[in-house]
DNA sequence: ACCTGAACACCGTTCAAGT
DNA sequence: ACCTGAACACCGTTCAAGT
């Protein structure tokens, strides 16, 4: 199963095809979930025929993967100078600002996070900007190994992602949205869990 | 849209034509995810005809709720024990015990329980047993209230739970299904999370 | 009480025809 | 280069007919 994206469009009319396409596809996984995510819905939504969206995606799953990338995309921009900050700090504080930085992203659109992060397991997407995501986060815990449980960073950087989206999707469903609070909670979590 | 079983079986022929169904709805939920689950598809996994799968159950849906409280059910019959021997412990020990719970009963089919954990979000299942499972964590909680970070108790057991599952579905993902060392380290996190 | 499978509405995807 | 919508295979669900 292909998910790359079949064509690139180079006319601005075709771009806007495909930005309304996407979006169309967010809004509906956002607010219906991915059972009503169809291709005629997605396709009506946008205003473009069903034969407009196969021109640029070969298949459902595409239009998953493509949201995928673009929120990969965005999260690693802000990991990635979130990341350098966190260099010249100290640990407590490094870790806090990668977590504050996850925790916000997460926050964007909680419901399309969450749909998307589950999807992304089950689709053979090849997430370049996941990847460099993780090493941002495993070059800072290599900078503090000394304090942390030895053994293995890379689940160690691999962790803290799965705790922080999860501890963040609980306390969204419990209806709190409070980004400092979340924050606080996720850090206390990963100090016992990082460092010995 | 309506996810109770329509009918109970009540001869024993019927009730191996449901126990056949949920196994192969299962079996395909595990091996080949959510998007492989039609209803053709189990009704001949289980060989039974398609009509006799809607006699027993209204809609796709219906099979996934189904499998969620079968499982919800066999984790409450092992918390509710775990939580009366932590009663007897040591804070430590008792939450080691829980935790330990969960993690089995997740390793035990860790593809299958993903799913299941996700679609149970999106489907309204009024899941008495996961509901009966987070009083069993709040009581243990509640007993040790004074060492702990004030505040919410009944989020702190619902968190208990996702960071479990979480920890042990990241682990499982990375190839390690070792029990022991999920346990521990689940253990870490949440004494972080949870002790002032 | 239980089982069957043809029938129908709808969804994913293609393709020939258009601008 | 881009767009369209009829067409086809398949899936969810029903229902009349059976044991």
């Amino acid at each position: 199963m292909a998910l790359a994206a079949r064509k690139m469009p180079v006319q601005p009319r075709a771009q806007a095809t495909v930005e309304a396409i996407l979006a169309a596809a967010a809004g509906i996984l956002e607010r219906e979930g991915p059972t009503r995510l169809t291709t005629n819905a997605v396709a009506a939504q946008a205003g473009v025929s069903i034969g407009s969206l196969y021109q640029y995606f070969p298949n459902k799953q595409a239009l998953t993967a493509a949201l995928i990338e673009r929120s990969s995309g965005s999260l690693e921009t802000s990991v990635v100078q979130a990341g350098r900050d966190a260099k010249t700090m100290l640990f407590e504080a490094g870790l806090r600002l990668l977590v504050r930085t996850i925790v916000r992203h997460q926050l964007d659109r909680p419901g399309l996070e969450r749909t998307l992060a589950y999807e992304g397991r089950r689709l053979p997407v090849d997430d370049g900007a996941a990847r460099r995501v993780n090493v941002v986060i495993r070059s800072f815990l290599e900078q503090h190994r000394g304090r942390l449980w030895g053994s293995d960073i890379n689940a160690a950087a691999d962790d803290v992602q799965s705790m922080t989206r999860s501890l963040t999707d609980a306390s969204v469903r419990r209806g709190d949205r409070n980004a400092d609070l979340i924050e606080l909670r996720v850090v206390r979590a990963l100090r016992g869990y990082l460092c010995r």
